[in-house]
RNA sequence: GCCGGGGUGGGGUAGUUGGUUAUCCUACGGGACUGUGGAUCCCGCGACUCGGGUUCGAAUCUCGGCCCCGGCCCCA
């Protein structure tokens, strides 16, 4: 029988699991720098969360099952349904603004690729009852914050406002169904399709041109300007961009300027209102954006009670695989720091004395348990990057000592069995 | 769901105009060496992705499945 691994899932190894762990650890520890603290939702949670706000065309992407109660459940595909249902069951009179990050894995039944797989991790903040656009500044501070912590270069953060095209789109009397369409083409950045549901929702040309200039509008703080002129007289519009400038100076104010105003990234979704965001990190493929995130209206829809939302997630996998095409890696610590070799069979008691109370003061500490030979041992050892190893044998214990031996310097001292680990506690770093 | 490229011991490979016991490196287990690693030598372990077809004979040709890589679609 051999069994494999499903499709689009992966095992993770040592080394590869460590880096993972210390971006994780990095991230979550500036997630909490700001206040955010984390939660843990369900694995799989009730199908119709996932499909009642984007319809049932979503369910060809969702791993969906019958319990044995006959209950229409599914793996959550992603974290920010899961998270708002959460609030309303739990949080919605708890003072606000309520700060919350999650880490954990979704899955989707997709083709796999380049940076998607069938399992991935999403690692994540959300923060409902605050205010546009300053939550939204502090969050995209936030993202910025952690790709510099971790020492990424080249990321760029796009920001635009669904604010402003829908504004458009409302004026022009454009049905909220064809709105949707058009968004969600906007989303491909596809001009030339555009250009055709354009045509075919017979719109008028020059509401056209002034969509098409306003989706391939990138840029810095100078956009502001010649959007506010290309969109003068739409009152919704200006209100959005106005919100647009306003956080761009907020997040100014919070330290970072090196943004990207995009009004050509759109939601398929029509539950984001306002603001989105999306990183990109470019050497990656067709999976390129690292990040996402936006103003949403989720809880309404879920039925709770009117409250601003916004977050934004890390696709994990795909930050891990844009650090690595970087050539950034974490600090890989020794597995063990010292490991304890029994000369002969007759003082392996002793080498588990030794070990265990090397262990109780915190020193990573590895004993042979399949009685090989000394040569056979220090292989091991060396192999596993010990950077010492006490040789425990009958001569030296005779006098009350044991060797330690530096596997670096090749070095060996002879040390009173009493002083080994105060001796090592100094040598090795806790 | 679609298109292209792939799949040989744990990892990396040779072999593919069909033909003896499938090559080499590395890793791993043991020994040479009963108190000294990253060196050498010896021994051992271990593979043709799966199934059907063609054939006297298939790792090799052919069809299909599975899986991997890349792209399309999609992307909450």
């Amino acid at each position: 029988m051999d069994i494999q691994r499903p499709r689009g899932t992966r095992d993770f190894l040592f080394h590869e699991m460590s880096q993972r762990k210390q971006v994780e650890n990095t991230l979550r520890r500036i997630f909490e720098t700001y206040g955010y603290q984390e939660i843990k939702t369900p694995l799989f949670e009730d199908l119709a969360l996932f499909t009642m706000k984007s319809g049932e065309g979503i369910m060809e992407q969702i791993y969906h099952f019958q319990d044995k109660g006959g209950r229409d459940l599914a793996l959550r595909p992603e974290l920010t349904a899961p998270v708002a249902r959460l609030y309303i069951n739990e949080l919605q009179k708890k003072s606000k603004p309520i700060k919350m990050y999650y880490f954990g894995s979704c899955f989707r039944y997709e083709r796999p690729q380049a940076g998607r797989w069938r399992q991935f991790w999403q690692l994540g903040c959300e923060l409902i009852g605050g205010r546009s656009p300053e939550s939204e500044a502090e969050i995209i501070a936030l993202s910025a914050h952690c790709l510099e912590e971790l020492g990424l270069e080249d990321f760029e953060i796009h920001i635009g406002n669904l604010g402003i095209i829908r504004g458009i789109l409302n004026e022009a009397g454009v049905s909220r169904g064809e709105q949707d369409q058009i968004m969600a083409t906007i989303d491909k950045g596809d001009v030339k399709e555009l250009k055709d549901i354009l045509e075919t929702f017979r719109v008028d040309q020059n509401l056209k041109d002034v969509l098409i200039t306003l989706v391939g509008m990138k840029g810095h703080r100078e956009v502001i300007d010649k959007v506010s002129r290309i969109i003068d007289g739409n009152e919704s519009a200006l209100k959005a961009l106005k919100e647009l400038e306003e956080l761009l100076g907020i997040l100014e104010a919070f330290g970072f300027s090196n943004y990207i105003v995009n009004l050509g990234i759109a939601r398929g979704l029509d539950y984001y209102s306002g603001t989105v965001s999306e990183i990109y990190v470019h050497g990656l493929g067709a999976q390129k954006q690292i990040s996402g995130g936006g103003t949403y209206n989720l809880i309404e829809l879920f039925g709770g009670e009117t409250v601003e939302s916004t977050g934004f997630a890390f696709g994990f996998d795909r930050l891990m695989e844009a650090l690595k095409k970087q050539g950034i890696t974490m600090p890989q610590s020794r597995t063990v720091d010292v490991f304890v070799a029994p000369i002969s069979q007759e003082v392996k008691l002793q080498a588990f004395e030794i070990a265990q109370d090397l262990r109780k003061n915190g020193i990573k500490t590895d004993v042979d348990l399949v009685g090989r030979k000394l040569k056979r041992i220090l292989s091991h050892a060396d192999s596993l990057g010990a950077r010492y190893v006490l040789l425990v044998g009958e001569r030296d214990l005779k006098e009350g000592k044991i060797t330690l031996k530096d596997m670096e310097l090749g070095e060996q001292i002879l040390v009173e069995i009493d002083q080994v680990t105060a001796h090592l506690i100094k040598l090795c770093p806790q």
